[in-house]
RNA sequence: GCCGCCUUAGCUCAGUCGGUAGAGCGAAUCACUCGUAAUGAUUAGGUCGUCGGUUCGAUUCCGACAGGCGGCUCCA
């Protein structure tokens, strides 16, 4: 046996090392506990892939160890726990079949095909028998098989057969489906074997790996709950069983993630709705239709005011439309033979069908055709708050993010081609600062593109797309904020730009739009007079800042926490005697802060004193204003803030600038 | 829409192996008047989501529907 050179990549080294030709790449990191798997390049101009430890080295090859809580090891510690976790499956319910088992945000998850639906108890079944294999230190052993010996030796496992299927007859993994690509890829077909203490092969499964050395190198999963899923993500084939698992580095790390968890339900926006007394979804109502309570009303009408009053300083005019219209007008306008399925079904009314919109355009297109325009208007821009009804389908509704009807802060702007990109780029600037001034940090856009695979999904021609989506691409790249591509999500009518927000549990939320369109413009047929005397046709510009209001108010309740900025909060300001007898010269300070605007209430109840501290805590009213005896005696009161702070003894003159300035800055406190 | 789970007082939840139900918080009343996150006592709240079936009897068992939760699919 020849040696061989093999150089050792580190964070911050390159070392050559000389080895016996067939040596294992965990033979290298002996000594590093965590590395789990190897990064390797076949020379410095080779491409690196992951590998097992168990690799055998190449004379040349760059080696890299892969840490477990390196991202890279986290996804192959978690796909390594979802085979143990199928393992664990077919050990407790032999007639299950294999689906796909993926690492994932946070952890992974595997798709079973079995004849009972897992019930929680199952879970905890499961994770026994998944300890015990852990336990027994088996080893994940990669076995390069051919197509044809795998078909057979996997012929009891109809969803493996499919996806070996899938990979000969395509050579893009892309194309076999997410998830998928991480049991069969490019390149050769592996097999991996789960080998027990006695040498036996436990378990085996399809996967390209790679994996960690053995089943003891996972420190702490946890099983999540299941849930159907779609076997490939498609509605019309079978829905398998899907588990969901996380797996961490150290149980400390596991532990973090699930109080992770746990803090992010305190925020979701439909306990704090309820707690805080904002909002409510009556059955008698319907689902996805909320209404707004005294104080909800107070925080959406300031977001009212907010948009209306920027929306004019923008150049755009308030207008108004009504919430059905006869059918017609969303045929013209192109929505119908595509969209029937998501608007409420239509109403006959003394022979005529009325339809409740699911869309404002339509409608402003005809104020923009009530009479001729001149080159000279444009842009036109007109805005209101549109109601829309979408009937979505029931499973789907969710809290404020998705309801069945809901207002959009809904502009459009008509205007000639030319003007287009600088309208486009006026929107997109207008509404990033609009999510400044709310807070709003955690987001990012996302560029909606024609699926060219679906031509009857889309109308236009592909040199109107081709203009538009340049457009669109070119100002939100000068935004200099990440552009995830989104092919086949545009509207029939043209590609659109969005503002991707996350809720607290990590969904992500479209919120505001801004949309191309060149078509509308053609079905309706409109037209404006150009300086030359002839009739030309405007593009279109679709922009919704917040999107719908009903969304945005649901993010901005878990990105506050309920503890909104002063200017938003419901009650700015709560007045607390130490004790009644202050009472009255509370309400002296209060109501000069009345008079400058401010929402302020005084807590006269019967409660005492520290409950009133408590129950306006749990209200998160930004500021608290104490009052007592030694406050009196200064002329001044004390200032509790919503994080605890305090400072007392501040002159009444002083306090009420402090509230009133605190309140026009928008800025949290 | 699909799969699973769930629905008991305003809220959070006990409970009834089929004989019409409880707690804490909240509310109301009374007493207490207190310096930075829960004063005490008393009282009132429920045809146990709705409708149908089985049964002498259903909140409990079965079915349908409505609503909720978690996924999947969808999302102009």
């Amino acid at each position: 046996m020849s040696d061989i050179k093999v150089v050792v990549l580190t964070p911050d080294a390159r070392q050559e090392s000389t080895v016996t030709e067939g040596t294992k790449a965990w033979e290298l990191f002996r000594d590093e506990a965590d590395i789990i798997a190897a990064r390797v390049a076949a020379g410095a101009s080779g491409e690196a892939q992951l590998k097992d430890l168990s690799y055998a080295l190449a004379d040349g090859d760059e080696v890299e160890g892969v840490a477990i809580d390196s991202p890279d090891g986290l996804d192959i510690l978690r796909h390594s726990t979802a085979h143990v976790l199928a393992q664990a499956v077919q050990q407790l319910y032999p007639e299950a079949k294999l689906g796909i088992g993926p690492p994932i945000q946070d952890g992974f998850y595997y798709d079973f095909d079995v004849p009972v639906p897992f019930v929680p108890e199952d879970l905890v079944k499961l994770e026994s028998a998944m300890r015990k294999i852990i336990k027994e230190n088996q080893r994940f052993d990669r076995r390069v098989t051919t197509d044809e010996d795998a078909l057979v030796e996997l012929a009891d496992e109809p969803y493996k057969v499919e996806l070996i299927g899938l990979k000969s007859g395509t050579a893009d993994a892309e194309s076999i489906g997410e998830g998928a690509s991480a049991e069969v890829g490019a390149g050769e077909l592996t097999i991996y074997d789960n080998i027990n203490r006695k040498g036996e092969v436990a378990w085996k499964d399809l996967c390209r790996g790679p994996h960690l050395p053995t089943t003891k190198r996972i420190p702490a999963f946890k099983l999540m709950r299941s849930a159907a899923a779609y076997w490939r993500g498609d509605e019309k084939n079978k829905q398998l069983q899907r588990i969901y698992g996380t797996a961490w580095p150290t149980k400390e790390a596991l532990d973090e993630h699930l109080h992770r968890l746990e803090e992010a339900e305190r925020r979701d926006h439909r306990k704090l709705g309820r707690e805080l007394d904002l909002f409510s979804f009556p059955d008698e109502i319907g689902s996805g239709l909320p209404v707004f309570h005294p104080k909800g009303g107070v925080i959406k009408r300031e977001m009212e005011d907010y948009v209306r009053q920027r929306h004019i300083e923008e150049g755009f005019s308030y207008v108004g439309t009504p919430h059905i219209t006869k059918d017609g007008l969303f045929h013209t306008s192109g929505h119908l033979p595509y969209y029937a399925d998501t608007m409420f079904p239509p109403m006959e009314f003394e022979g005529t069908n009325y339809q409740l919109k699911a869309m404002n355009c339509p409608m402003h297109n005809l104020i923009f055709s009530s009479r001729g325009r001149s080159y000279r208007e444009l842009p036109l821009r007109l805005f209101e708050f549109g109601s829309v009804y979408r009937y979505e389908k029931s499973g789907v509704i969710h809290g404020l993010t998705r309801v069945r009807g809901f207002a959009q802060d809904d502009s459009h702007s008509y205007c000639t081609p030319e003007q287009a990109p600088a309208e486009v780029k006026h929107l997109l600037g207008f509404m990033l600062g609009v999510l400044k001034d709310f807070g709003l940090d955690d987001f990012y856009l996302e560029l909606s593109t024609r699926d060219d695979s679906k031509p009857d999904k889309f109308v236009g021609s592909d040199e109107d797309w081709a203009t538009a989506t340049k457009v669109l691409e070119d100002v939100a790249a000068e935004t200099g904020l990440e552009l995830v591509p989104d092919p086949g999500g545009a509207a029939f009518y043209g590609p659109k730009i969005s503002v991707q927000a996350k809720d607290a549990i990590g969904r992500t939320w479209q919120m505001g739009t801004v949309q191309y369109d060149f078509n509308q413009p053609a079905r309706f047929g409109l037209e404006y007079t150009s300086s030359d005397g002839t009739k030309q046709q405007p593009v279109m510009i679709h922009s919704a800042k917040f999107g719908s209001i009903e969304r945005f108010l649901g993010v901005l309740v878990e990105h506050y926490a309920g503890a909104f900025p002063p200017w938003l909060a419901p009650v700015q300001v709560v007045g607390i005697p130490v004790a009644d007898a202050f009472t009255d010269y509370l309400y002296d300070v209060t109501n000069q802060l009345k008079a400058r605007g401010i929402r302020v209430e005084v807590d006269e109840s019967d409660d005492r004193f520290q409950k009133k501290i408590r129950n306006a805590q749990l209200q998160k009213i930004p500021f608290m204003l104490i009052a007592g005896g030694e406050d009196v005696e200064k002329g001044a009161v004390s200032f509790r803030y919503r994080d605890g702070r305090q400072d007392n003894g501040v002159p009444v003159a002083d306090a009420v600038e402090r509230v009133v300035a605190a309140v026009r800055s928008r800025a949290q406190v």
